[in-house]
RNA sequence: GGACCAAUAGCUCAGGUGGUUAGAGCGCACGCUUGAUAAGCGUGAAGUCGCAGGUUCAAGUCCUGCUUGGUCCA
């Protein structure tokens, strides 16, 4: 007979429509398609309608601009979480939301008009801005759904719908019922740039050289005791300042009661009063030989104690023709300055407490454009950074300065405005206020911080702290593009009005025409039916509105109760808040502040934390950065898996490093994920999962193994998405696949897989096996790798039943009765190791210069196990198992301690299996083949191929 | 200035209550295979575990200080 030409048409090789090359970039956008015209979101939810709920509450990304690796980190790790509650069979809803009011869009809208604001009314303008802020909302979504995101995108929550508009203000409005909402003078950031109070969250510091005065106060009225030291000489009180605008507003100077003051002499003439303990400072400052000191005394014995009484001491202003009362504080430290410290109760938060405590007033003649009012007639309408050379100037003129006019004092960390990034001053406005302290908000905040779970746990100290430390909530802005604060000046008493029967009203015909009727409509048309002033009785007419809006962190900070309570109807905490650590003092901050107040308990059972994502030098990831890779073109070249796969890769509760190496190291890892899942598809491509059963009797100890690996997978997986350690997973489905899967279990079931009979009984135990494999692998991994998994899963065999998409599936749960490894299977892997070493030993040592006893394929060489006598007959049984494990033609066993060696096969390859057999040529009707190949093909003449015809 | 967090191979990560030569994957080098082939397999090199002290029979692991980076606060 003719030798056949080629046997390889007789071999079953895998065979698959999931090709080896992703293309992510053009097919993703088709699944995601498919998932939104499948309706896919809302069919998860409905087939588990009546499960156990995990809530993740969204937190709503500004409506401005487009999305940054940073909002893509975030939304893919809320996105993975969620996927994985669904697996679970949990009802986990993604309700997506957008925080639209706001200082930034407004600046933006400003800046298209140029400048014509002024031009439009309060409503044109903000009917602008609501229209700006959908138009990013509408970018924004697109880019979102782009990151295989599954959520309830047709219907997301804005924070501007007329309806959370509503929930704001009736929120408000209970704030109002609970006594917590009051009006106050104080001194508050002010961004003189944005014309506006800031919120603490919105305060950025920044490196400012400051100019730096030491101001003698004249201290005429020093007493008898003092006086008599100074040996006829004026005494003089220094102070250091960065901010010589506010000297005009200087009403006091504050001491520290236990610390050692000395008067030292400073000329024939002067004498100046210093902490001993900044005299080095003092002297290095201002040019200063070593001065006499003429007497040395507490602070107290000058100022009091904060206790006790105290003298009433004054300085005289340097050139204001006003007294400056000298007054304890323990605040005062020796870290800088002189230890006598200029106080303006309207410029500072320090210097206000002061003021409150002595009865000063918080003056504050500046404007909300930082120019000094009437009040400071020689700077009247002056800058007030205009006037900090012109003070010293003057001061250094009229022998009040101590150090030179214009030397500066670099501050690492001075307080500017995010949007404007202008340093900020301290000026006392009237603002709105809620009470951190009333209804004892603040104690009841932190025993829920600690029933708070915190991810990571650190989070809860960091929180903790702040909301220890916070002042009052300043809620109130003077701005257009926000929800108004319904609340009335009365013209009859002059009194505010400040009632939840009006907020309640307000919101009502808020929910219906959103809250623009606060501009529109008069008072009388925004008070209930016969509400008078609560304080004078006076008719609405008299009634004048407070034009101030809300800040926006109330807006977001309420969610909890306008998205989860009024809209979904979810009366519970939420299981989670996931956002990046800023949020510990912003959105986290002010949604437990807000339910505290209002409900007595925390928005959410559990919070966990984001780092920010960095280049790899530790910086903010920007256009800037070395390697910058924008994320558009991460998602058109590469694809959302892979920015996925990224997202899962690394342990993102600290800051997490992008760069263009890192998503290549990424694209490495997701090519060996889907080659494995390719080549297990490839390999059922005659497998009916239904007629093919996991038959555990049919099983080789080598399946054995395989499932109790993949039971230890699934173990790791379900602990890694527990805990939200994502990057675990990732580390575990590469092992898996690589250690697992394609080195050893994949990589010795080639030859059963190709060339036993198809319908062979080991060969449909092993495809059984591949498939529960699969499963594992592919569900596993869908949370993280969503559209490869689903694309893997329309290609895969399905049992009876079961839904178009991955999503639909069951999490894989370990079976504890698979995960046995057979007995002394972890011994013949180890002998595996060391047949490897043994072959590779016998490599040739240069490319393709093959010598005589060299080994190529491990198919060309026979084992010897040496053995000891007790355990040989065992490993002698199992021969034929061990040459299939180790891929090697013979297994043979001798006695003695244990060793392995390797020779070359004498016998000849089967030229269909290319193992070497002692049975080629066994059977006459196939002289090449061995006798297992020889059976196979007998019984299956079809496979035989066409004999070449002779020449 | 204060508080907290981090620092392990080129990269991403493991290394419960301290215990033999510190692990994995990727990458790299070399080789095999050409029947997972723009794939697969094997072998190998590569770490003063940020630095310096201390506790201990024994420290990547505990303590102290420092450096660098980060976050927050003042």
């Amino acid at each position: 007979m003719t030798a056949n030409a080629s046997w390889k048409d007789s071999i079953l090789l895998p065979k698959t429509d999931f090709a080896m090359k992703a293309d992510l970039a053009k097919r993703e956008p088709e699944f995601q398609k498919r998932w939104e015209t499948d309706r896919l979101y809302h069919r998860l939810l409905e087939a588990r309608a009546a499960k156990k709920k995990f809530v993740l509450h969204d937190g709503p990304p500004y409506a401005n601009g487009s999305i940054h690796h940073g909002h893509a980190l975030n939304k893919v790790l809320k996105d993975i979480v969620i996927k994985y509650q669904t697996l679970q069979g949990h009802w986990s809803p993604n309700v997506p939301g957008w925080d639209c009011h706001g200082l930034p869009i407004e600046q933006k809208v400003d800046e298209e008009l140029g400048g014509k604001k002024r031009e439009l009314s309060a409503v044109a303008f903000r009917k602008l801005c609501r229209a700006y802020a959908e138009k990013h909302i509408a970018i924004q979504r697109e880019q979102f759904k782009r990151l295989s995101i599954l959520a309830e995108w047709e219907r997301p929550y804005k924070t501007m719908d007329y309806g959370y508009e509503a929930s704001i203000v009736r929120e408000l409005g209970r704030f109002m019922e609970k006594g917590y909402v009051f009006k106050g003078l104080k001194p508050v950031h002010w961004s003189w740039a944005a014309v506006t109070a800031l919120a603490e969250a919105e305060v950025e510091y920044e490196a400012y050289d400051a100019p730096s005065v030491y101001v003698r106060f004249a201290f005429d009225a020093a007493p008898e005791w003092l006086a008599s030291k100074a040996g006829g000489r004026a005494i003089d009180v220094v102070i250091w300042t960065t901010t010589p605008w506010t000297l005009p507003s200087n009403l006091a100077i504050v001491l520290n009661p236990g610390l050692d003051y000395e008067l030292l002499a400073l000329n024939e003439t002067s004498a100046i009063v210093v902490a001993s303990g900044l005299k080095p400072a003092v002297y290095a400052a201002c040019g200063l030989p070593e001065l006499e000191t003429l007497h040395t005394f507490k602070g107290a014995e000058l100022v009091g104690t904060l206790e006790g009484p105290h003298p009433k001491h004054e300085a005289r202003h340097p050139f204001i023709d006003r007294g400056s009362v000298l007054l304890p504080a323990d605040y005062v430290t020796l870290e800088q300055g002189t230890g006598c410290v200029h106080t303006a109760p309207g410029h500072g938060e320090d210097d206000f407490q002061t003021g409150r405590r002595f009865g000063l007033p918080p003056l504050s003649p500046v404007n909300k454009y930082g120019k000094y009012t009437d009040e400071v007639p020689d700077y009247v309408g002056k800058h007030v950074f205009e006037a900090n050379p012109l003070i010293s100037v003057r001061l250094e003129e009229s022998g009040r300065l101590l150090n030179k006019a214009g030397e500066k004092y670099h501050i690492p960390r001075y307080p500017h405005c995010w949007r404007t990034k202008k340093p900020l001053i301290f000026r006392a406005t009237e603002q709105w206020f809620i009470g951190v302290d009333r209804g004892e908000l603040r104690t009841r905040a932190l025993r829920e911080i600690g029933a708070t779970t915190w991810i990571p746990h650190w989070g809860e100290n960091r929180i903790r702290g702040m909301i220890e430390a916070r002042p009052d909530w300043c809620i109130s802005r003077q701005r257009s593009w926000g929800v108004p604060i319904p609340a009335f000046m009365c013209g009859g008493c002059g009194k505010e009005i400040v009632s939840h029967l009006v907020a309640n009203h307000v919101a009502d015909l808020t929910a219906a025409d959103g809250c623009d009727i606060w501009f529109e409509r008069s008072a009388a048309e925004l008070v209930p039916a016969g509400f008078v002033c609560p304080h004078c009785s006076a008719a609405p007419e008299q009634f004048e509105k407070v034009e101030d809006i809300l800040d926006v962190w109330f807006d977001s900070g309420v969610s909890w109760a306008a998205v989860l309570r009024d809209r979904e109807g979810i009366t519970e905490q939420a299981d989670l808040y996931l956002e990046g650590s800023d949020q510990h003092r912003g959105w986290f901050h002010t949604s437990l502040l807000t339910s505290v107040a209002l409900d007595d308990r925390a928005p959410f059972k559990a919070v966990l934390t984001h780092g920010f994502v960095v280049d790899q030098s530790g910086r903010k990831y920007s256009k800037s950065s070395p390697n910058f890779e924008p994320l558009e073109r991460i998602l058109d070249v590469m694809g959302a898996d892979i920015l996925r796969l990224w997202v899962a890769s690394v342990d993102y509760r600290n800051d997490v490093v992008l760069t263009a190496g890192l998503l290549q190291q990424v694209g490495e890892s997701y090519r060996k994920i889907r080659n494995t899942i390719r080549f297990l598809l490839g390999n059922l491509h005659d497998f009916n999962a239904a007629e093919h059963p996991l038959a555990t009797a049919a099983l080789t100890d080598l399946d054995r193994w395989a499932l109790a690996k993949t039971q230890d997978y699934i173990g790791k997986l379900r602990t890694a998405y527990d805990s939200y350690e994502f990057h675990a997973a990732y580390h575990a489905t590469l092992e898996f696949c690589g250690g697992v899967l394609s080195a050893v279990y994949l990589d010795v079931l080639k030859d059963r897989l190709y060339c036993n009979d198809p319908a062979d009984p080991a060969r449909r135990a092993s495809q059984a096996v591949i498939y529960e494999v699969l499963r594992a692998l592919v569900v596993g991994i869908s949370p993280i790798l969503s559209f490869t998994a689903e694309e893997a899963w329309a290609a895969m065999p399905r049992r009876t039943g079961e839904q178009d998409s991955v999503f639909f599936a069951d999490f894989p749960a370990a079976d504890p009765s698979l995960a046995v490894v057979p007995a002394g299977f972890i011994r013949l892997l180890e002998k595996r190791g060391e047949v490897q070493e043994q072959i590779e030993a016998r490599r040739p040592k240069k490319k393709g210069e093959r010598e005589p006893g060299q080994i190529g394929s491990s198919q060309e060489a026979v084992v010897t196990l040496t053995i000891p006598a007790e355990e040989a007959a065992t490993y002698a049984a199992r021969a034929e198992e061990l040459a299939e494990l180790f891929i090697v033609s013979e297994v043979k066993v001798a006695l003695g301690s244990w060793a392995v060696s390797v020779d070359t096969a004498t016998t000849r390859r089967c030229a269909r299996c290319w193992n070497h057999r002692e049975s080629v040529g066994s059977h006459a009707a196939f002289p090449d083949l061995c006798g297992r190949c020889a059976d196979v093909v007998e019984a299956h003449p079809e496979l035989i191929p066409a004999p070449i015809a002779e020449p």
